[in-house]
DNA sequence: GTGATTGTTTGTTAAAAGTGTACGGTCTTT
DNA sequence: AAAGACCGTACACTTTTAACAAACAATCAC
């Protein structure tokens, strides 16, 4: 094809016929009629052909007139409707929301707020990938993903959703037969290491101003939150877990949290975004809808 | 409607799109990858929404990026069917012509031209009002309008196809009966006016460098030629009649012309159409294939 | 690492779109 | 018939936009 021609002179072609008038179409489209009666002859002179024949009175339509208006209409009607989409896309929630996010969070906390948030926006659908890996954002197409310690890349954009606190526990049975008065204790306990993390066995423990970092030897490894909170149950070791996910159990003593006095570095919750230019509304209300802990299941703080 | 969307940036989306890349989008319509970032670029500022999600090595669709590409296509298509068909129109005559034409010069000559009009162009159908009324071109939504005489008017453009001499004519016994020897005689004859002319009783006689005009007084008029003709056959007198029309008959010795040595003022034959600023080819098709006489039937010379 | 590829940014220029006024025609009004 | 209201266009002018070229940051392949 040679020079494409310039579809938005159609509008005011379209204009000019719908209302049978340059000076009503200009006032329609909110112009001078300068500015249609010369859009409306460059577009003749683009296409070769005469549109509109014009006398000081009125405008009639060409044979080829009426054949392109015709199909002028329905152009237009067509972006027209494709705009409207985008529009209401952008003040509604709608289409599918795509989240990743780890086991545990995703689990306890992502799910139920996923729930509630179809709830009140019917017009949106999730699809919610589960999983520890750290999948491509935008090789996969998400729309968010949901990291749960700390961010290492980051070409990505993220917003903090919440921080946690990380505890240090073992079942009834293991935390009885081995004493705890401070950190250096911990290292002739089997430990349970988490791989999902950067560097699974390093801890640095706080109490005040006192500080005390330690290199555990874990006696087991396992790649996926739950498994290490399951072998903890089974009585393999301590670990360090989110308190999100232990302090329903700790409640009810199914599982000790150790060295209470000290505080070991809090991890974040992040959601991750792709750098786009403007974000979709149904990401916004989503990781509002998280950020706001009400949301939340009513066994977290 | 508040500002409306430029229409043009949807083809530099759709070629990303289809291409997959900015750069061999930049290549395939001639531009630089500049031009087809920005325009993208402006094109989901004016929407508000991110259709695209670029990384330095890749581009992606948005989920609503890939609702408007769908849609963008068949709008891109539609335009394209839309020109083209213009253009064809302008490549080859097609549609239908409308023509009014007086009812003498219509019925001898345009008809027949007419149909070797249609046979030539088989795409182009032909309407032939023939009339002696001078019909309002534009109002009447007419092509092309043929004129014979004298334009009057004429906001319109015209093409002249022909010229033609006008005789005195009348019938065998008529012309026996009043001999004339110069024009002055004739003033005593009975004649037979022709309303469609603008002075139908005004006539101009001349003999090389001599000239005599003269105002006869009609003893009957009528508003069509072929009227006037029949009129002049019963010898109600004598008339002044283009040539074209009685030439056949004068040869037959039915008719008889007057005073051959002097001559009356040659009329025009016009080709009158309204005023576009492109004349559709058909127009253009319809006049040469009339002004070249070889497709004029074979009595005329 | 190094170079090649890709999309964006930045400055600059030419071409549009747009405004206001004036003009030739035409229809209505008186 | 003359006056006035309209209509579409032409013209001089200002503002906005499209387009290019060159440089930049980020990634991938080798």
């Amino acid at each position: 094809m040679a020079e494409p021609i310039n579809l938005n002179r159609l509008a005011y072609f379209a204009a000019v016929v719908d209302t049978g008038s340059f000076t009503r179409a200009a006032e329609r489209l909110g112009v001078t009629k300068t500015v249609v009666s010369q859009q409306v002859a460059r577009l003749e002179a683009d296409v070769g052909v005469s549109l509109l024949t014009r006398t000081t009175r009125s405008v009639q339509l060409t044979e080829a007139g009426r054949g392109l208006h015709a199909r002028c209409l329905a152009i237009l009607k067509e972006a027209d409707e494709a705009f409207a989409e985008l529009s209401d896309a952008a003040l509604e929630p709608r289409g599918t929301l795509r989240i990743t996010a780890p086991n545990d969070f995703g689990s306890f906390i992502v799910a139920p707020v996923v729930a509630a948030f179809t709830r009140r926006h019917p017009k949106c659908r999730v699809e919610l990938v589960i999983t520890d890996a750290k999948l491509d954002l935008i090789g996969q197409q998400f729309d968010l993903a949901i990291r749960v310690g700390w961010l290492d890349d980051s070409s990505a954009l993220a917003r903090r959703i919440d921080t946690f606190r990380q505890l240090a526990v073992a079942n009834p049975a293991l935390a009885e037969r081995h004493p705890a008065a401070g950190p250096d204790d911990l290292l002739v306990w089997p430990f349970i290491a988490n791989l999902s993390l950067k560097d699974p066995g390093l801890w640095t423990f706080r109490r005040g101003a006192e500080e005390r970092t330690l290199r555990v030897q874990p006696a087991m490894s396992v790649n996926a939150t739950p498994a290490a909170l399951a072998a903890v149950h089974a009585g393999g070791g301590f670990a360090v877990l989110p308190e999100f996910l232990v302090a329903e159990e700790i409640a009810a003593g199914r599982l000790i949290p150790l060295l209470p006095d000290w505080s070991l570095p809090s991890g974040g919750i992040h959601a991750v975004y792709p750098a786009t230019r403007f974000r979709p509304l149904k990401v916004k209300a989503f990781v509002d809808m998280l950020s706001d802990k009400r949301n939340w299941p009513t066994h977290c703080p």
